[in-house]
DNA sequence: CCGTTTGTACAGTAAATTCTGTACGAAGTT
DNA sequence: AACTTCGTACAGAATTTACTGTACAAACGG
């Protein structure tokens, strides 16, 4: 089957870049072009904003492809309408399943990895925040405890030595509230992967 | 005045990095090693995950310098104990003074500019996501009400093509469901900003 | 008002990241 | 079993980003 596309050109913050977005059946090139141009602003907006999850430019803007693609696109696909190779695709999709931003969907009769983005932004979220803040909580407070038990080991060592002592002292008072904070990141983070984070925040406002 | 200085060394994800230290008065050798152990520590730690922040890794580790640096420091000093240039520590600490991480403190008889770490890492949180999360949603909000607002003139315009108007409905649906997590977010970054959140997910658990 | 000192702009270089083409293992088809 | 097709590992090329040294404007001191 021959498929026939639509070049649309998507501005970013250096230069410009190609999309071509499969023609839509039965419409007719006017209708297209107006729906291709309300598309376009919000790919544009999407993908360049992306930094913000630490995704390259071109990852982001595969993201905004997807996004108004209403159906899964196989690597191929990807790799024409991006006019990239299938390389790049596939690892530009594999950072964007494993944030959870897309999911790899199964569809019968089709050998080809099949991939569509998780509509549910306020998942994307929580996923996204939970799993790189809870990465570095995990560290931190790891390293942060190590060294709050050599520091007092060292107070009970040089009892008698005030200077250091007192040096000593600042650290531990820096460290402890450092500890305080990821405590409080780590409930926040839980707040986030139990949900409760929309009890607490709503996600509609109640209508008046 | 000459300063001696003790060298520890970070170890980074890939490879490791050298950082001077100015030596604490009236110290003995064995107490300093002792010290600079368990302040390597976090430091390494520290600097490895600030990726999170979108910063450079020599940034991060300057972070981490500042943090235990119980005394503000100059561009000099800072170049000297990063071994690195002093334009780069400009440029590095402006990033972090952007940010916030960081403040600019005045002292008396100094020329010199002289920074010191926001110990605050609550405030420190709150303000580097409420600055992110909001560009983003800025422009993506107005981005999208925008195409939202041309897709509804196009339903209106084009109301008797059925096939056609299946495709705006299929767009119209995300686009509001975006509109809807942007919302979100703001009234989210709101309780940022507002320490609102401290009062929905606390500093402090109670103690029982 | 001239000589210093300080911080940063800028251009060039060094280093890291992203992207591509080839190659190959895995899985499906004949 | 031989033949396709698909996805990704890997190495090299292309591009981007980080870092350095020089130069200079601004602020200060004599």
């Amino acid at each position: 089957m021959q498929a026939l596309f639509l070049t649309i050109t998507i501005n970013i913050t250096k230069g410009q870049v190609n999309i071509q977005m499969e023609r839509i059946e039965g419409a007719t090139l006017e209708q297209e072009l107006a729906l291709q141009k309300a598309r376009k602003r919000v790919i544009e907006a999407i993908g360049n904003n992306m930094d913000l999850y630490g995704i390259t430019q071109s990852t982001g803007h595969l993201y905004g492809l997807l996004f108004f693609q209403n159906k899964p696109m196989t690597l191929d696909e990807m790799g024409h309408a991006m006019e990239m190779s299938k390389t790049s695709m596939s690892t530009a999709v594999r950072t964007l399943v494993d944030l959870k931003m897309v999911n790899k969907v199964w569809e019968k009769g089709s050998r080809k990895d099949l991939y569509e983005v998780e509509l549910d932004w306020f998942q994307t979220f929580a996923d996204f925040f939970s799993l790189k803040w809870r990465k570095a909580s995990e560290i931190n407070l790891h390293a942060l405890r190590k060294s709050k038990s050599e520091l007092q080991e060292l107070s009970a060592k040089y009892a008698e030595d005030e200077a250091f002592l007192q040096q000593l002292q600042a650290d531990q008072a820096k460290v402890d509230e450092a500890i305080r904070y990821y405590s409080w990141l780590n409930r926040l983070i839980e707040a986030f992967e139990s949900e409760e984070i929309f009890k607490l925040v709503p996600k509609d406002l109640p209508s008046r």
